[in-house]
DNA sequence: CACCTTACGACAACACCGTTGACCTGTTAA
DNA sequence: TTAACAGGTCAACGGTGTTGTCGTAAGGTG
């Protein structure tokens, strides 16, 4: 094999495939989210994303090692596109909370991307750029250096595993999930109130909740803790 | 294909395999579950189960539809054992603290089961036990039902995409654990002050608590603004 | 005890997957 | 003009989930 992948940059052969491509880094990585987002996570093999480039499967390892390393590409492009669609305004919580919604929505198309990202460590531009901006936010509005951390390590792995959660049941075709809110309503709604009072008490509000994804609240519940954390440390009480 | 699959309790011809074994439902979840436990979570395959049950890789597609059903059925076995596990003492806030914890490291080393079951209804007894024993917890602490639903999905899903999540890195290989390790103090150890100062900053922090899975801050977030929520509502001062 | 039915395990095949070693050829620098 | 070699291609390996078909032994029945 005598290591088949090219430093990346000093690329210079560009030789045209059989169809007629020419194949790069960035074409590749576009093309593999293209694919993902018009076909589902599923979608995404080596072969069909040859296939889709006009090129042979084979190629694809001139420019990755495995498989993995191009999730992570993928990875590092999602997390420059979602902080370039960032305004931040200044009001830390806020920012946060808008940033973590927009990490969970665009981490939702690419779920292998976002398991892979959270615990490999890309060391690419645009992770050092997110890693910055946000550990910036939680300095600047007061957080002492170790909880800062803390809570940026929170918020990060929290956005992408519920992104990795949520995106199984969104890939879902339509009537198989309708298929899944009518199995809620046929087993938990008729359950009786001497033997399980308390999903009997709840019952409407578990048809209206379980269907939606509780990123939102856990993300909300995640961002009033730290605030309560924060008037704590500037009331000096700090634990 | 007729469906293949029987009705589960009424199945009575027990024709034992080539290899002496008599299947069930039971035996084929218990050595998934071992498989999985001893070689991890990749290393189930429906050949490989088929191979270590001493049958025929399409037998066990007289028991479970797909590969999907027989993660649903790990779920649920995972589910109850969690829930056996547990000792409730009362204090509601204890209590889901340690249930959380439980849930995440039952679940770690089942990820794809954990991630099916979040968005799925498996239906089954445990689950549905596990469902009122939480919000039972969470209702007898005084939160009002509507609440108590929200806080019970945020909590779940939670322990379960933190699960799926922390598997991936704690299912590496350890030399491959330290080499991310060391990617971490090559790459983010070294950036300079002037253009990083945010990181710079907090260095050393990022080197201890990175490596770790978040969950435990996470889940103490969570319960603390829940906490917070339910002292607001104790004072007559709903939002 | 002998017979029939049929549940259920086995087999073989299909289409897919990631990955690799060997080969061949167009591009490029000298 | 030519020689080197980057990089695209081919064929193959061993894996995966899943299904249509078939034989047989277990169970109920007389």
């Amino acid at each position: 094999m005598t290591d088949r992948v090219v430093p990346s940059t000093a690329r210079q052969r560009r030789r045209p495939t059989k169809q007629g491509v020419v194949l790069s880094e960035e074409l590749i990585v576009e093309t593999a989210m293209r694919l993902i987002e018009e076909h589902g996570a599923e979608a995404l093999s080596v072969r069909r994303l040859g296939r889709a480039l006009g090129a042979d499967p084979s190629s694809l390892y001139r420019y990755f090692r495995h498989t993995d390393d191009l999730m992570l590409a993928v990875a590092d492009e999602l997390i420059g596109r979602t902080l370039r669609s960032w305004r931040p305004t200044g009001d830390w919580r806020a920012d946060l909370r808008d940033l973590g919604l927009r990490m969970h929505a665009g981490a939702l198309a690419h779920p292998r991307a976002a398991v892979l990202s959270s615990h490999r460590v890309t060391g690419r531009d645009h992770e050092i750029q997110a890693v910055e901006t946000i550990i910036g936010v939680l300095r600047d509005a007061g957080f002492p250096d170790a909880e800062a951390v803390r809570i940026y390590h929170a918020f990060v792995d929290q956005a992408l595993a519920f992104a990795a959660l949520d995106s199984a049941s969104t890939a879902l075709p339509r009537p198989a999930r309708e298929a899944e809110a009518a199995v809620w309503r046929a087993t938990y709604a008729r359950l009786p109130a001497d033997t399980h009072p308390h999903i009997a008490a709840t019952a409407r509000h578990l048809m209206t909740d379980m269907p939606r994804s509780s990123y939102p609240m856990a993300l909300d519940l995640l961002l009033s803790a730290a605030a309560a954390r924060l008037a704590e440390i500037r009331d000096g009480t700090q634990t």
